[in-house]
DNA sequence: CTTTGTGCAAATTCTTTGCACCAAA
DNA sequence: TTTGGTGCAAAGAATTTGCACAAAG
């Protein structure tokens, strides 16, 4: 099956009407793993689709993860990100490079918290930053020179 | 000791020079462990300090996280918030009423990754999101009217 | 003096809102 | 024909920048 179709049947799962726009923006959410921010989607998509608006980004991915179809992922200071793997998982942030990976949770079960009774957790966020191998490299050449 | 004179002390420790606006907003956040936003901290200051500037605040920020004086929080999409424990501990975040708790961890060393050699870790956040208690109950009269 | 800190005003950036138009049921 | 989706233009909010003045050594 073409992504695209998947795509639909997914949205239907979520109870989210499939229009054009938000086909366009899931499939590249589900080819483009990385954790994209507004912009990012919007200048992927843009080229193709040249009346998509920045409005309909935003508007898309609020109703996304009002539904529970991706998550927002706030992590860099400077905007919000999305993810449509909503299992739980670690993200790696580059200081260098502003990429963001996911990484897998050796001890899931450790983050798990006690004594938090008076608590009603619902979302659970762990992640690291750091430097990717590249930009650790390039940080060492800068600094010898 | 009063405050003012440890809070000097703690400033030459990292390095920075302590200024009356300096010492007034280290002193503000070691005595209000909340996690506050840059705007928390100009309104409960500008009070007794009418000449005081936001940008001045975000200087001032800038300036202690560069010199590891407090950590940058991410965890609310609007605003940084402050913490001056830079020891490892998890946050907690209402979504109800915005209040960041800090919270002990558990397993600290369950959280050290394994298998990323390539990768440069720097900081480790983990933070959760959900409902106080006190929102809790309020959501829960709210979903019975 | 010379360096460093402060703070106003303006600029930037991300995100939201109001509103009009368009498309689908 | 009514509801919901899209997108422009403007508003809003958090943060940064340019610059001039003040303070400290």
């Amino acid at each position: 099956m073409n992504t695209v179709q998947g795509t639909r049947e997914y949205l239907l799962k979520y109870d989210i009407k499939p229009s054009m726009q938000r086909i366009a923006i899931m499939d590249y959410l589900m080819e483009h793993r990385v954790h994209p921010t507004a912009d990012e989607i919007y200048n992927a998509l843009y080229p193709t689709m040249p009346t998509l608006s920045k409005t309909t980004i935003y508007n898309t991915m609020k109703l996304f993860s009002e539904q529970g179809a991706v998550k927002a992922l706030v992590i860099d200071e400077k905007n919000v990100r999305f993810d449509i793997d909503t299992s739980s998982h670690a993200h790696f942030m580059c200081l260098g490079c502003g990429c963001v990976y996911d990484l897998p949770i050796e001890n899931q079960e450790a983050m798990q918290l006690e004594g938090v009774g008076e608590l009603m957790i619902t979302e659970i966020h762990l992640y690291y930053k750091g430097y990717c191998k590249k930009c650790a490299e390039e940080n060492r050449k800068n600094i010898l020179l």
